[in-house]
DNA sequence: TATAAATACGAACGTTCGTTCTATTTAATG
DNA sequence: CATTAAATAGAACGAACGTTCGTATTTATA
């Protein structure tokens, strides 16, 4: 027998548990709170993540942490937007500061090399390793995860697509494609850096994107690196 | 006060719980019950995957699984072991088969990408998730989900060499760079296929590959795809 | 200073984790 | 067929998991 569905009840919104409005306070806490979950997620990943460690390193109580989120998966969301940030704030941010065109191209794949050396997250680049800890789950954290990782490549071809309209690229180039291309670079030399331990695999991701992007510059391209 | 090393007992040896000598069966039980660890891995990660829901998916109790392996992190350990022979079977040694040069590492790099294609490994490529899940870890885990990479990063290497010795490419490239350009590419091609559910990711990946193997091929080399 | 809301805590919930026993079933060997 | 060892099952362990609840503490406002 079908089960009746209650359709009389006033507006049962989904939450399971609706955290108070935050004020300063609770919103200091919490930042602290995202900070370190950033961290331990970026080395034991973001199902790694959990509440009472987290709370631990923290100095708080499970209870009082966990009434920041609703469940463990909101923590794991609020995780990933407080490492988007993160990434914003440390590379995309500083490297759309240079001026358009091939400058800017080149500091993305930079300063992206450069939060890998500089340790911007504790285990390693946040969001490759989040992108193989979820590429084949489903779910809201994979789907945010999924449209970072978008939203972060178009802005390696959108750089790309700029480059070539003031005349640093060659028009003809797919954009995406080297778009695609830089990118695999750069995550290789994380790859290698972090799990291979070499040390030279920043220099190499760096020789072999100016290398790349050497071969496709046009004559009024300024001087890279 | 020192505590005093127990130092007359009979090779008290390291092993917490060694398991039985296994014969034909239990080896049989072992091999299935590895497959099934492999593809779990390969979704949920090398963490994620659990003896109890490991046993169910078996049909199996916890112990009568678990008296396989004396440690969960054996279990882990063995899983790697396992989806390094897979990995063997459906990718290197086929492409092995290819003769010296050009062909067999044009297939090494397509025959990767095809494990993904194929599914080979339930939730994409086993060792690239791995990867990125241990790779700011210690332990016997990590370090022999290194030491593959590291063996699967010099198998390319090697087949860069011997193309270069067999004349079909230039011999004065740095085999060490291109082999770390080609698997970039291909790994990236298993990224955007599985994460960003890029239909075109493997394609884009070949032509990539394709483009660059042909830019230091030499006039000698054999036809590419 | 009283009051209400936001914030944090402590204790406990049921579940699942890895692991360890002991007992039973299965297969190989004499 | 009896014996023995290997293979599996069953029950239980303490610890940690995510989560809930009632209560105390803090802070802002009246």
């Amino acid at each position: 027998m079908p089960r009746a569905q209650s359709s009389l009840r006033p507006r049962p919104v989904k939450n399971k548990k609706r955290p108070p409005q935050r004020q300063a306070r609770g919103l200091r806490t919490r930042e602290a709170i995202l900070a370190r979950a950033v961290d331990i997620a970026s080395v034991e990943g973001l199902e790694g993540l959990t509440v009472g460690s987290l709370a631990e390193q923290l100095g708080m109580s499970k209870s009082g942490l966990f009434a920041h989120f609703g469940s463990k998966e909101d923590l794991q969301l609020a995780t990933v937007e407080a490492a988007r940030l993160r990434f914003i704030d440390k590379v995309t941010a500083p490297a759309i500061c240079a001026t358009k065109g091939m400058p800017r191209l080149w500091r993305l794949i930079d300063f992206w090399l450069s939060s890998g050396e500089k340790s911007v997250f504790k285990g390693g680049c946040f969001f490759s390793a989040a992108s193989f800890e979820f590429d084949s789950r489903r779910g809201p954290v994979r789907d945010r995860v999924s449209a970072i990782m978008r939203e972060w490549i178009e802005a390696i071809a959108r750089a790309v697509k700029l480059a070539q309209e003031v005349g640093h690229l060659d028009p003809k180039l797919e954009a995406t494609r080297l778009a695609f291309e830089l990118h695999a670079i750069a995550m290789s030399g994380h790859w290698a850096h972090q799990l291979l331990d070499d040390t030279k695999a920043y220099a190499r991701a760096r020789a072999i994107a100016l290398d790349k992007l050497r071969s496709v510059a046009t004559a009024g391209c300024p001087q890279l690196p």
